[in-house]
DNA sequence: CTTGACCCTATACTTGGTATAGAGTTTACA
DNA sequence: TGTAAACTCTATACCAAGTATAGGGTCAAG
């Protein structure tokens, strides 16, 4: 199976399959006589659980972890599952901050009802005024 | 004042100010003699409205719509509450998605409470298995 | 035998900055 | 006055997670 196919079966775009060998989370595949990648299924389900992954918006380094901890069958799956956990707390403390930021700005935005000049807009100055701000996400 | 008394003040980094200003959202400021910049308490003031935008998680093209909005005081403050409005939006959206991004990861998680070995896990089964995915944060 | 559909590598672009390198300038202190 | 520290300048590279090109090579059909 070459790129083009393995891209249509996964719904991955070439570019992402090429990019994902590159970081390491999917080893190089043989190439033919004209250098062209050529894929088994093994990399198939490979990508299929490297999509999956990234649709739970799992890092590369974080995906990068669960597979190295998944090619060995009989290790413990404590990794794994830290790992997990990790990304459910890194999720559930962006989501923290995205209400904290929303109440502050749905609270902002009461201040101006009806549209009026800049000058005297409630927003605007509210912008200019408000103290204590929720800090921004830092990873 | 230097840019390095500005970035004191300010509490953001010489390199953010002057990416700002690459950026427009900081008008460039005079220079010295030898080529330093010079600001005045105006720039300041923009700074940390600028600050304030930033740590509501307005993106820099948002920002600038505001910024350019209150540059002439008499105009009415429609747009303004417009970008308010559609960045509120934004960030509900988002929300949304790590919220049922949240409760997949739980309930993949909650099938592997005892550690034990990979090839049994329940979590990597689901990640291999779980067929209809949230879709990940595209803007 | 040439056109179109593939594939290859390498590079630039995105966002919101951060972190250098290598150079010039100003300030403090002896 | 000398010099060393602290400051500033521009330009460039880097981060995530890819996308989008340019400029080439390869393969099948007509
Ligand atoms: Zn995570
Ligand atoms: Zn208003
Ligand atoms: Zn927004
Ligand atoms: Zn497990």
């Amino acid at each position: 199976m070459k790129i083009g196919a393995l891209s249509t079966k996964t719904g991955l775009s070439i570019q992402a399959i090429r990019f994902y060998e590159r970081k390491a989370l999917l080893s190089a595949p043989e190439r033919t006589q004209s250098n062209y990648r050529s894929y088994s299924d093994v990399a198939l389900k490979q990508l299929m659980f490297i999509k999956q992954c990234r649709a739970l918006d799992m890092t590369i380094e974080e995906i990068s972890l669960v597979l190295q901890a998944r090619a060995n069958p009989d290790n413990s799956c404590a990794e794994v599952n830290a790992t997990i956990d990790k990304h459910i707390a890194d999720i559930e403390h962006r989501v923290d901050e995205l209400k904290a930021l929303q109440s502050t700005l749905i609270s902002m935005r009461s201040s101006c009802t009806i549209d009026t000049k800049i000058k005297e807009c409630g927003v605007l100055h509210k912008l200019d005024n408000i103290v204590e701000m929720q800090a921004t996400y830092k990873k």
